[in-house]
Formats: C-alpha cells, structure tokens, sequence
DNA sequence: AAAATGACCAAATGATCAAAATGGTCAAAC
DNA sequence: GTTTGACCATTTTGATCATTTGGTCATTTT
C-alpha cells in the first residue's frame, strides 16, 4: 500500500517535471515511466490516459494557487489590497512557474487544445477567486453592487494588460503602479470629485 | 499619365481583393497581376515589393478607419460619447471589414510578421485617436489628469475584452450595455459615492 | 524615350512516403 | 493483485523531390 502511494506520488513528480521542461505534448509516456522508475504500463493503472495525468497535475496546481493567495490574504484587508494581491500572486505565476510558463509558450506557438483547456480552467479559477473577493466587497459596502464575473473579468483583463502587454511596447510598470492603477480606474474612475 | 494612375489603381484594388479573401501571404504577385490585368513587372515599377504594397493598402485602410470616426465624432460630445463612439467604430472593423477580418485571422493562425506588424500599426494608430480624445477630455476638465497613452491603452483593451473575448465564455454584450460599463469601470469607478 | 512585360532565377514552399516514434493494451511475470 | 515491457495501430518526422513564389531585367510596346 505504502508501495502504491510512492509509485503514484513518483509518476506524479516525474511528469510534473518533464511537463514543466518540454510541455505537454512534447513529453512522452515513456520519458515519465523512465524517470519515475516505473514500468509504462503502471502509469496506466493510475490514470486513464496522458490527459488524465495532465489533468490531475493541473488540479494540484490550481489548490497550490489558491492555497498561495490564501496565505497573503485576510478578511480585515480593504478590497482593493484583497484584490491586487490576489491577482499579483495569481499572475505572478506566469512569470516564475515553470510549468505554467512552459504551458504558455506552448498555447501559444502550437496551440495543443489539451493545453488551451487547461489554461481555461486556471482563468476560471482566478476569476472565481477574484468573484468572492468582489461578493464580499459589495456585500461590505465598499464597491457598488455590480455583476461580480463581468467585473472579475475585467479585472483580470486589466491587470494581465498592464503586466503582460503593455511591457511590449513601453517600459515595464512596477507593482505599486499596477496597484495604483487599477485603484485609479476601476475604483475611484477619471470623473473628478 | 491617365493611363498610369489608372494602372496603379488597378494593381490597389487588385490587392486589396485578393489580401481580402486569401490573407498575406497566400496572394501571389501573379495573382494580383492577373487580377490588374497588368504585368507582373508592372507592380514592381510602383512598389519595391509585396511588402510596401501591402503598407500602402493598410495606409489606406487607417486613413479611411480615421475618417470614419470623424465623422461620427465633434466635440460637442461628452468624453464619453466620443470615446465610445470611436471604439466601437473602431473595432467594428474587426467583425465587419473583410481585409481586416482575414488579416486578424492569419495573424493568430500563421503568425505572418509583415501581418502582425500591420495590426500593430493599425492598434496604435486607435491608441493615438484615443489620445487625442482623452487629452481633450483633460483640457475641458471632463476626467481628471491622467497617463493619456496608458488610458487609451486600458480603455482599447477593456472593449476588446468586452466586445470579442467576453463573448467566448458568455452571451454577448450589446453596444449599449459595454458603453455602459465604461462609464461604470473607467469614469465613475466602483467606489460608492 | 519611357512604360510595360513575362521569361527567367534563386529561394521558399508543398507533396510524398518510408522510417521512427508515440499513446495505449494486455498477456505474462512477479 | 500489481507491475511490466513487448506489441500494435496510428501519428509524427524528415529526407527527397517537384512546384511555386517574389523579385529581376532584357526585350517589346507605346
């Protein structure tokens, strides 16, 4: 038994790992069976197919994100900190993960619909996230009331535009402008007092 | 002379036909030859290559889009007026222009550089619209000071967003509704009053 | 003389298809 | 009951060859 859970957590890793260094489609059953020190038809016992295994990789990745977000976030924080540091820590994965910044490159350049999904689904999870952020911020009275997805959305679309693409034309923002910006726009607006 | 300017016309709208149903790189300078009616040679007496064809089209296209938003646009409007009604003059040529309709389709599909670099000069010249726009706006004391590049950069990513990728996930947004939520989000902002 | 042309060329692209690699299976080994 | 790797059908790769392409320029047309 203790056998079977360290085969499962070591195919885990090894795909982990070999996913983070060439992507999803370029990693192949053998490659992971071969790290994993693993028969290729063990992996099989676990997990349905490649996908599967995918899946179950990105399901832990979405609760570490979450779990990281948790962790620098409390209910005493106004909404504005709740949601830059939320979207800061979620974004910043991006940037430092190396799987999710393999994943990217991959979506991207060959544009693997295993890959394009499961992205989708790490959005959802940060506007998800960001909606019971914004719940609360009505329900507190410190935003108006307002639809929490599209306003989830937008947010995210903001803050992934000042980081990520605005740098390809200007020079890079830091993470009090960003703060400062969304603080500018999406709560106070331009129309002035 | 008649004769010239006649030719130089022919070989335009040749091209522009033929980049509007086959995109960049699949229209040949034989096929826009025979379209003209004219030598191949012929093209390359009035441009160096495809390439600068290909601007002077775009040229074209981003005087017209500019005119276009003239006009619609004076400055009796609000600043919220005017900036709505240029994006969404704007951007409707992305549902409804046929060149840039297939221009924005190779561009995701097959990445063509003289493609993405027309898209980039036709994104800024909206930013630059904007600018002005906004720039007025500031004069007139309508919104406050503010980074006029990077707010014309937030408001041309928020109606993107709301116009073309909020629609994947979701019901589209009618015209009236994403006005609406430019004013909501960028110029009266979520912070109760 | 000036403008227009299309045969021509080097380079890029597409088609072909055999060999190699891949995801997944399953009978045998443990 | 688990684990395994030889095996299979299918997909991917890459070497090779044929076609097409952008661009030139000597010749023809006006």
């Amino acid at each position: 038994m203790i056998v079977t859970i360290d085969r499962k957590q070591q195919i885990l890793e090894a795909a982990t790992h070999s996913f983070s260094l060439f992507g999803y489609k370029a990693t192949t059953i053998d490659q992971i069976a071969k790290i994993a020190n693993v028969g290729k038809g063990t992996i099989y016992t676990f997990y349905k197919n490649k996908e599967q295994l995918f899946h179950q990789i990105i399901s832990l990745l979405i609760q570490e994100m979450k779990a990281a977000v948790d962790a620098i976030i409390n209910d005493d924080l106004t909404f504005h900190e709740k949601a830059d540091r939320a979207l800061f820590k979620l974004l910043e994965y991006r940037t430092d993960h190396q799987l999710m910044i393999k994943l990217l490159q991959e979506e991207k350049e060959l544009g693997t619909p295993a890959v394009k999904e499961v992205i989708q689904s790490i959005e959802q999870m940060i506007i998800d996230y960001l909606k019971t952020i914004i719940q609360k911020g009505i329900d507190e009275g410190e935003i108006k009331p307002c639809h929490t997805e599209l306003t989830a959305f937008i947010m995210l679309k903001l803050y992934v535009a000042l980081i990520f693409d605005w740098d390809e034309q200007h020079k890079p923002l830091d993470k009090d402008e960003i703060s400062a910006l969304l603080k500018l726009y999406v709560l106070d607006g331009l129309t002035p007092s």
